[in-house]
DNA sequence: ATATCATTCCAATACTCTTTAGATTGTCAG
DNA sequence: CTGACAATCTAAAGAGTATTGGAATGATAT
């Protein structure tokens, strides 16, 4: 390899994205962003850091060009750059659950049940959720809902769901779904749920999961 | 969010990935071990690095569990733990060309022109290549050939160009690979080619790229 | 203008990663 | 068993990153 200078140039800047996967905080604020655009503020609170920390972690984001900036008033709007900074993402996470057998011990502990959907029960519960055989909550904040939900999905954010309750039918089957499966949002949702006498299960599946298998989105 | 700790041992964990993809020798490491395994003086060599700093490298990939080990009489050989890693590596690469301005730019200022196929003229090389209308090579060291080419592929290493230029056809169209977009092996190749008077084109993908589009590879 | 609020910039500390050198392990050949 | 060789381990210096507090920017409302 007579060429050594503009090789070692390429790598580098590829390890420019890589470097930015490299902290997890950063991972998680990424996480929060393939819900939909986010002001630092609510970012930060969302993964319980400080601001100035967030807005650094941010900082590396956007000098790798995963994610672009907005201003919208006085705030500052961050997402992601792209559909494929998404599957990136995606495709990271599944890597290391696979080749990870810690991260796989820690979901299982987590979960006691793993309800990851095979691509047939995901349109079938796309058809039962249709014909009004199963409720589908959307437990995550609201702004993420209206970001892009689930088809048949209603929103019922774990913050309002214990003074909403009465909303829910006792008699039916209810299936929460949240970020993803690293997202403990409608965990808590269906434990809360379960203690108050209602038929609850968990869909690990996140809106980014969903339509990474080709399903519809609305928004 | 109530329960904290075990949302950050995940991404603590999928970090552990990430920082594995955080340096740029790492990255080479992938990018030569997504042509098949190798030892680590191999790799040392290939990627012009110290055995001792290779081996720490490969330490660090082995333990994210991106790659595996084999012992092989008092070799060690290592290879990607997965078709998974293959495609994060793609992935990976593929944010960093679409999103780094930098980036492009510098493989531009190396390839005048990028000769990246679209889907359909990569099954007519194909086609051409079966009907003896071009002369694929491969210029890649013979073990990667061994491990892994495109069909109607002939190996042609590039240190040995020089010395069998009268096994090619002086009238017909040449299509130099290697490893791919990063690999600077068939630039070199082209040029020589070019210099003798053949007429010889650069294509950039290499046999990852090749198989990720579906595509098939003899082995 | 002035005050306020969201965010970023700057500087300093603690921490982690990279790289090199020298010693060590494990395998094979004689 | 001994020597040769591939690869790893250990330790230490240098380089880079994370985190925090205080100052600065830029838009908005009074």
């Amino acid at each position: 390899m007579q060429i050594q200078k503009p090789k070692d140039l390429l790598f580098e800047q590829v390890a420019r994205v890589g470097k930015a996967l490299a902290s997890p905080k950063r991972l998680e604020l990424l996480e929060l962003l393939s819900q939909g655009e986010n002001t630092v503020e609510a970012l930060a609170t969302e993964a319980a850091i400080d601001i100035k920390l967030a807005s650094a972690h941010l900082k590396v984001l956007r000098e790798a060009r995963l994610v672009e900036t907005r201003r919208e008033g006085r705030f500052i709007a961050y997402r992601l750059s792209g559909e494929d900074v998404t599957s990136l993402w995606l495709n990271l996470r599944s890597v290391a659950e696979q080749h990870l057998v810690e991260l796989r011990v820690a979901l299982e502990q987590i979960f006691a049940a793993p309800e990851r959907l095979s691509p047939e029960s995901r349109t079938g519960l796309l058809e039962k959720a249709r014909r009004g055989e199963v409720i589908v909550i959307d437990v995550r904040p609201e702004v993420e809902f209206r970001a892009g939900h689930l088809p048949c999905a209603r929103s019922l954010p774990l913050a309002e769901l214990e003074r909403r309750l009465a909303e829910l039918p006792a008699d039916k089957e209810i299936v929460a779904y949240c970020r993803g499966p690293f997202c403990l949002l409608s965990d808590e949702a269906v434990r809360l749920l379960r203690e108050r006498g209602f038929k609850a299960h968990r869909m690990t599946d996140g809106v980014a999961e969903w339509a990474a298998e080709g399903l519809p989105i609305e928004a």
